[in-house]
DNA sequence: TAGATTGTTAATCGATTAACAATC
DNA sequence: TAGATTGTTAATCGATTAACAATC
């Protein structure tokens, strides 16, 4: 294949379980560069120290077109620098978010976002009384100032942490606005038109996954 | 194959993926009974208001034993009560909350969990100016105590809100005292022995999965 | 050199989707 | 009855795991 046909092949579909744990490679390398354990590492120790198999973590890092060297391993410093160009976090996309209750200012004052390429610039919520406050230095806006805000901004992320009853009105007002992709915290999905992408954050399906799994093992014991 | 044989078969590994759905379609069977909007659905029905395909939606009810007419669907109540069942969210189970800043506060206060049977019985904290407050009636005991009470309580389900940096080390301490799973929401992956459940709740993986097919529509409509 | 490790191709495994007979 | 829907078996698809040659 030459350079011009590589440049027109549309961007091949990443495997989303790889796009899940490219963050945790990032996190432990991210630690080992700090603090200058080693120059290089090898898949064998990542996987060893992670709990995974080698060849999935070689498997996954290839995707980021990391490059290694037999023998030796990755080069930390390279591999932080790939993962990160890669995941885009060189570059910040701004975002809204919803319903400033317990869970919605958890995120607002969760710092590490930032890191993530993701600024939160301002929240909105339904009750007056929070209106003109600040939650860890951002703003909140009364909810009806929401589309024309979004509108205005050309905001692109919304974050939903408003309860069951409220989110699908105003997953449709963002939508409604401009608004492409919706990181969905509230107990219900939310349903968009296609093209609209909706992360659905369900805390009650990982709790039955970790009890299913809970259930097994103390079944096996007795 | 007869009732013996059936009886002694091991329990077959339920898909992690139909476990995650299977709440979703509870919530909206949940809504629809209470609603009394039909007494029968089909997967048909269900498919199309949930955005999937009613060929996945039968496969996963068939695994929770569901029984459904042919022509007429399912009993929404019948339906209700099947996967409530089949999740276990009939008994509850009690857990300890570790780390009581935004997210632990946001987590202790989230009334739903009762309902899918877990049951975060107190929480635990370094800070001692914490320590002895409330936070939606669950007192915060010191950190010191973790170890001990978890076993005179025999609790299993640990659930860890804390930085990075002291995740680890509290994992270590719970899995000494005998918990056996471990809901992590700290941005590290704590690594535990073999047999013992770590789920790691990973909002960094959850944003770079929503920020990429972001960048790949954006980049499509260019 | 010898051996650990990468990069890549092939085999396996499991989940999703399709097909279709049974049925109310 | 006709047709929508279930239940079940088969085909497809994609991710994980294995195998192995290339290499420092």
């Amino acid at each position: 294949m030459n350079i011009d046909e590589k440049t027109i092949q549309p961007t091949k579909p990443i495997p989303e379980p790889t796009l899940r744990r490219l963050p945790v490679y990032y996190q432990y390398l991210k630690k080992m560069h700090d603090e200058k354990q080693t120059e290089y590492i090898s898949c064998t120790k990542i996987g060893n120290d992670l709990n995974m198999l080698p060849i999935q973590v070689r498997k996954d890092l290839a995707i980021t077109d990391a490059v290694g060297r037999p023998k030796l391993g990755y080069s930390v410093a390279e591999l932080v620098g790939t993962i990160e160009e890669f995941l885009g976090w060189n570059n910040t996309t701004d975002a809204y978010l919803v319903g400033t209750g317990n869970l919605g200012a958890a995120l607002l004052g969760y710092q590490g976002f930032r890191e993530y390429g993701l600024n939160i610039i301002a929240a909105f919520d339904a009750d007056e009384s929070k209106v003109g406050t600040e939650i860890c230095g951002k703003t909140i806006f009364h909810v009806k100032k929401l589309s024309d805000m979004i509108r205005r901004m050309g905001i692109k992320i919304g974050i939903l942490t408003v309860p069951a009853y409220a989110a699908q009105e105003l997953a449709d007002n963002m939508v409604q606005a401009g608004i492409q992709a919706i990181w969905n915290f509230s107990p219900i999905k939310v349903i968009a038109p296609a093209g609209i992408i909706v992360q659905h954050e369900n805390l009650a399906s990982s709790l039955v996954v970790l009890s299913k799994k809970l259930a097994l093992i103390i079944k096996a014991k007795v």
